[in-house]
DNA sequence: CGCGTAATTGAAAAGTATCAACACTGGTGG
DNA sequence: CCACCAGTGTTGATACTTTTCAATTACGCG
């Protein structure tokens, strides 16, 4: 649900801190607003240094599905750049949300000069996937209740940070579905 | 549904014509052999030569979710090699397959030290991310009839391939739906 | 206070699953 | 050649789950 890389944030502020001060920028961006659109080309990537983003696909039918929360740590755009793809997902801060950017010829040539930095992505890479994964079966193959029940169980608060429709869209599910699980536990 | 790559099994085959025989080893298996089982500890990286496989998990329900099919190309256990993970699905032939496997420390030291190899795999890595994204985001917002055209109209002969059950596993539904649904378009 | 956004709820409609029975196919052994 | 079996596919009836729609209510903020 909402996802953190503390060890990447760290070696991305070593670097920054180190002799790459001039390729990592820093950003920031009030709640709201938007980092990176659908469907445009990427030319670089982000890393959250501190706040929340969603990351959610608009699809045909106009329904928004939450593909992830991002927090500390967490990189996006790395996709595109490594696949010279459109953007396949909106990034927009759902707090005040300050972040790393980095242009996409430096993050590639970041990878290929600094071996640690490139097992960092590899490895960064290979979490989102098993994550993905591990949801989409878990949503496909449990009921709503369920769903529902385990959010809260690690999230308690999840409610005070993200908006209901939020964690609807989040879930896959409508807001009235939400709403009668939550009053029926 | 039907994944290949076939850049990156030129390049393995490449490898493996080179300097390189020793590490890729060849085998083979027979529909309905499991190669990987969930769960398990991963010592190899895998990459299928011919035939078809799937990737599934089984979730405490007692449900699979089959995740994809792997066709020529396809990589599986690297990300559990990456990360020193236990496999998280099961892999199983769905008709006879040869496949390569190399060897955890093999594979990460060509990961360090083949330039070429290291950017195959991240792309083929940023791919999966992207497509399996998509494809949650799809499964989750459009109706059933809709994820059922939209597989027949991709793989024609889709059922002439695999089982009725394999089918809804990938859809996440029941097979009763399916029937109905392909009885009504 | 008054406005706009978010949250809540009930009732009806649509979508899916479950279960149990039946059909079709290819293979086996008598 | 037939009877039988196992695996796979098909179907109807029914119950359950989720969405849709529309009407209210609650809340934050200038």
């Amino acid at each position: 649900m909402i996802r953190v890389n503390s060890n990447f944030l760290d070696y991305i502020q070593l670097l920054e801190q180190g002799n790459h001060k001039t390729i990592i920028q820093e950003k920031e961006v009030e709640a709201g607003g938007v980092i990176l659109s659908q469907r445009t080309k990427v030319f670089s990537v982000f890393v959250v240094k501190s706040g929340l983003a969603k990351c959610f696909l608009t699809e045909d039918t106009g329904v928004d599905f939450i593909q992830e929360f991002f927090g500390a740590g967490e990189v996006f755009g790395e996709l595109e750049v490594l696949n010279n793809d459109f953007s396949f997902c909106t990034i927009q801060a759902v707090s005040k949300l300050s972040y790393f950017k980095i242009a996409k010829k430096d993050f590639l040539k970041l990878l290929k000069e600094d071996a640690k930095f490139n097992r960092l992505v590899l490895q960064l890479m290979a979490t989102k996937i098993r994550y993905t994964a591990l949801r989409h079966s878990y949503n496909q193959s449990h009921a709503l209740e369920d769903k529902v029940k385990r959010l809260l169980k690690e999230y308690p608060k999840l409610l005070r940070t993200i908006s209901k429709s939020d964690v609807a869209n989040y879930l896959g599910i409508s807001v009235r579905s939400l709403n009668r699980v939550l009053k029926a536990i």
